[in-house]
DNA sequence: CGCGAGATTGATGGTAATCAACGAACGTGG
DNA sequence: CCACGTTCGTTGATTACCATCAATCTCGCG
């Protein structure tokens, strides 16, 4: 492993307050690997052998049933990933697979276990994780129940913007239809949404987007502390 | 406290590993509360002062956004809830009210937090209790972006009917304007729905709800285990 | 017995999915 | 270097699903 990538994986939330030795013992049986586009990591419905961080590149967890598929989340380096499935060895609710090309590093199950049991500090950090994590789902949920498809994406917009560059303008991080899957509308849907928006302060270049108008847009998003703020992440 | 109540949750998956004295440190400082129906117990925006758990009755909790409101879950005992938002001292994302009479737990989030730091366990248990409300929401999720509202209610009636009685008929353990909140419809459509489900093996009449044709309801419902099936409880 | 909350039913409109066709961007091979 | 094909996105037409508004019904309870 890069010594740039142990220490930021050091510095995560997860690990930080670990002692050397037991992050150690939870890096070293790990494995390093690096992943094309477009390549499932692990499907549904298993039992997950590892815990995994993403270091570099994009992760999509999405969920199929009949014959529709949605996204449920996107994670970006760096994070984790299916740390509930692991912590209750139960089956993962959700399939993996990279957007883009990226390093994961991936963690035994058992060895999180373990840790889990010998350090207090880590079974501490692992419930903040899932609390943040389970926090971030219970928002998604209500922005799926309480807002049109156009309200979520002009509120993804102000989201993207503030997380990124506050300059106004920005480049959608994944297809556009993958955007649309993660707001939980279709391809097309999301075309006339951002045509709408057209008229409340949006401009849409392929992936740029550019604010022209943020109160305009704030007026027909009415964002919410409670759905979309971002945790401080402790 | 009843002996029962004390029993009962010491029972509970969050308590069971403590040490007796460990235990006590914890349930001493705690309030047990009574609460008449239709009572809010808090109000979302707010950093909680206790961790509930719920004894008897049955606690709503639910988000308002504009002028829609929606339920986020309905806890039944013995539960606890808003556990997040106690181990990460964050604001509450929901409003809690009571739905029917209701006996509650209260401890407060400090003897909480002091109770994960010292004892590894309450950690361990923690983490997995999250773990829990983390599948718990994404299986919300997927049923609401991935289900028409028909399904949802379809499920909804199998789910209800193994987890009761088994007998092919069981009562709506609430208003049917919650039930409607709950699976994300309005009351109006929950009543079409119900009338759909007419021609599927099901019959309503008032709260009881009976399952005539099991096989046919399956059809239309299409159950997956990954959205419907409750955790074994650990 | 009559009131009132909750539930149902009907009529209508809006939001979003689907089906279909077209257009733009990109990569490949001739 | 350009023709071609493929993928992705857009646009249009239509349908399905669901919300809303309004009226009526039911039933528990004072």
């Amino acid at each position: 492993m890069r010594s740039a990538d142990a220490a930021a994986i050091r510095d995560l939330p997860l690990f930080r307050d670990m002692a050397d030795e037991r992050f150690d013992a939870l890096v070293q049986p790990a494995f390093l690997q690096r992943f094309p586009p477009h390549v499932v990591l692990f499907e549904r419905g298993q039992v997950p052998d590892f815990l995994y961080v993403v270091l570099e590149g994009a992760i999509e967890l999405f969920a199929r049933h009949a014959d529709r598929e949605t996204t449920i989340a996107v994670l970006r380096p760096i994070s984790t990933f299916i740390l509930a499935a692991v912590v209750k060895r139960q089956p993962v609710l959700t399939s993996g697979r990279t957007l883009d090309p990226s390093r994961v590093l991936m963690i035994p199950t058992d060895v999180v276990h373990r840790a889990l049991g010998d350090d207090n500090a880590f079974a501490q950090a692992i419930a903040f994780e899932l609390a943040e994590a389970y926090r971030s789902v219970v928002q998604e949920l209500k922005s799926q129940k309480l807002r049109t498809s156009v309200e979520r994406l002009a509120n993804w917009i102000i989201r993207e913007e503030t997380i990124t560059g506050q300059d106004g303008q920005f480049d959608i991080p994944f297809d556009k239809r993958t955007l649309a899957s993660r707001l939980g509308m279709t391809p097309e849907n999301l075309s006339r949404n951002f045509a709408t928006l057209t008229r409340h302060g949006v401009e849409v270049h392929g992936r740029t987007i550019r604010i022209t108008d943020m109160p305009s847009l704030v007026r027909l998003a009415v964002p919410d502390p409670l759905i979309d703020e971002a945790s401080t992440g402790a």
